[in-house]
This record gives structure tokens, sequence and C-alpha cells, in this order.
DNA sequence: CTTTACGTTTACGTTAACGTCAAGCATCCA
DNA sequence: TGGATGCTTGACGTTAACGTAAACGTAAAG
């Protein structure tokens, strides 16, 4: 929301943005998610925390836990100079996507049942309207 | 897997197939999520058990707490001869369509930004098979 | 008849992901 | 200048979802 690209925030914003507490937001650095700058012995958030962060909390509302969710994330920060590098960076990624594509498989398929289920509900409620 | 209705299972074949220990299983029927058959002291698992645990199974790979399996699941059995029983077993599903499609949302959400981000790495690569 | 395989309960241990104090600086503001 | 506010670092507590070990029953198999 902010278009100044050195734009800073505190923990307190942070925190109330992405609707956690500061003690997680600094969970989330200790276990070395986010690298906050710092001045003095206070944290400064740049919009590069924001985005991780967003991309963190994407994949809590997916169910990931932290550690994958790190792999994740970094996977989008890992040098990319050499072949080599490129080339794991693609095979990382066809991992993910594999992960990704049977989750949304389960959802669908989470998500077909439910369609039944109602539809099942509903002509029995229609059923009992009548008589 | 097995046609005839009555057919039972022990808890090392019913951990077996769904690829959890034993201890998996009993932890579930601690909390509550099934409730296999007793002959004298040991476990007798049906198809009952093995539909819930199946829903199970998705709901961890979907990365559901098992709370929250727990009021989907039971949601399937909820006597529903009342029309208000009927009534707000329809509110409960409306609520699941929601949370999934959420769900839905963010997970495609990130594979398209996987997509993106794999044609940009192929990219760099081709540009580097070039030069 | 005792070993082996499989089952049971009880209970303490572990990891993840924070929650919840406590105690201490820094700064703003009436 | 003295709270009030906001930030900091410990450090112990908690909940979920099992792991793991002990100690015991039972039934088939050698």
């Amino acid at each position: 929301m902010e278009a100044d690209p050195s734009h800073t925030w505190t923990i307190a914003e942070i925190a109330a943005e992405f609707g956690v507490t500061h003690r997680t937001v600094r969970h989330y650095e200790e276990i070395g998610l986010i690298s906050p700058e710092r001045r003095g012995s206070t944290r400064v958030y740049h919009r590069r925390d924001r985005t991780r962060l967003a991309l963190i909390m994407r994949g809590r509302r997916l169910g990931f836990p932290l550690e994958e969710i790190r792999t994740i994330i970094d996977l989008y920060d890992v040098p990319r100079g050499r072949r080599s590098q490129l080339e794991y960076v693609l095979s990382q990624i066809e991992q993910r996507r594999c992960d990704l594509e049977q989750r949304r498989a389960d959802l669908d398929a989470a998500l077909r049942e439910l369609d039944a289920f109602e539809a099942g509900c509903q002509a029995e409620l229609a059923a009992m309207t009548v008589r």
C-alpha cells in the first residue's frame, strides 16, 4: 500500500498489519524467516520484510509448517548466477509444483464432496417442506 | 478395496494402509475422531472407521488441525432428522465452503507465482545458453 | 511349553509455534 | 521531571500431535 520503496515500519505496525503479535514476528526472525535491519537495538522493517511476511502468512493459511515455508520463500532468494544454481532452483520449483497440485487435488475433492453433501441435505429439506 | 461390507481390520492393517503408526491411530481414537469396535480389549476396525480415517488423512494433507478435522467429519454424521438440525448442517456447510475456497484462492495464487518465477528462471537459463 | 507376534494400557518425552511474564532502556509530552 | 508509551532481551509456559518405553495379556507356532 506504500509507494515509497524506502519506507520502513516498526514492529508494532508490521504486527498489526499482518494480524499477529510482535512475539510472532520476533519468532519468525529467531528462526531466520525474516531479518529486519537494526538501528541500535530497534528493529526496522523494509518492504522486503513485508513481502516475506506476506508469503509466510499465506503459507500459514495453507497449513504449511514454518520449516517448509522457509524452503519455499528462500527459493525465491537463492542466487541464480551460475547455470548449476539455476538448474537446482528449477528442479525445486518442479518439486513445489507437485506438492501444491496434490493439495489442490485434495482440496477440489473435498469441495466436490461438500457440494454433493449439500445437495443431499437440500433434497431432504425440500422433502420435509413438501409433506 | 474390500467389497465385503462386513470385513474388519486390525490396527496393524489400518496403520499400514494409511501409512501411520498404531500410536497415531490410537491417538485419533483418544480424541474421538474414530471409535472402533472392541472385542474384549482388542480394537476391531470397520469400513466406517476406514472412511473416517481417509477423511482425516486428507485433512492432514491439507494442513488442517485435528480439532478442525473433527468438526468437518462430524458434520457428515450429525443427525438430520429435524428441520432445525438440517438447517444447522447447511449453515455449517456454507462455512466450510468459504474456508475451502479461501484456501484454493491462496493455493492458486501460489501456483501462479511459481509459474511466473519458473518462466523467469527459464529465460535466464536460455540467455546463458545463448551467449 | 516357551518363544514370537501382536495387541493392550499407562505415562513420560518431544517438537513446533508461539504465549506470557519480568525487567530493563529510550523517548515523548504534559 | 516523571509518567506513559514503545521497544528490547531473556526465559519459562502451553498446546497439538504424536514418539517412545515399560510392563503386561493372549494366542499361534515350533
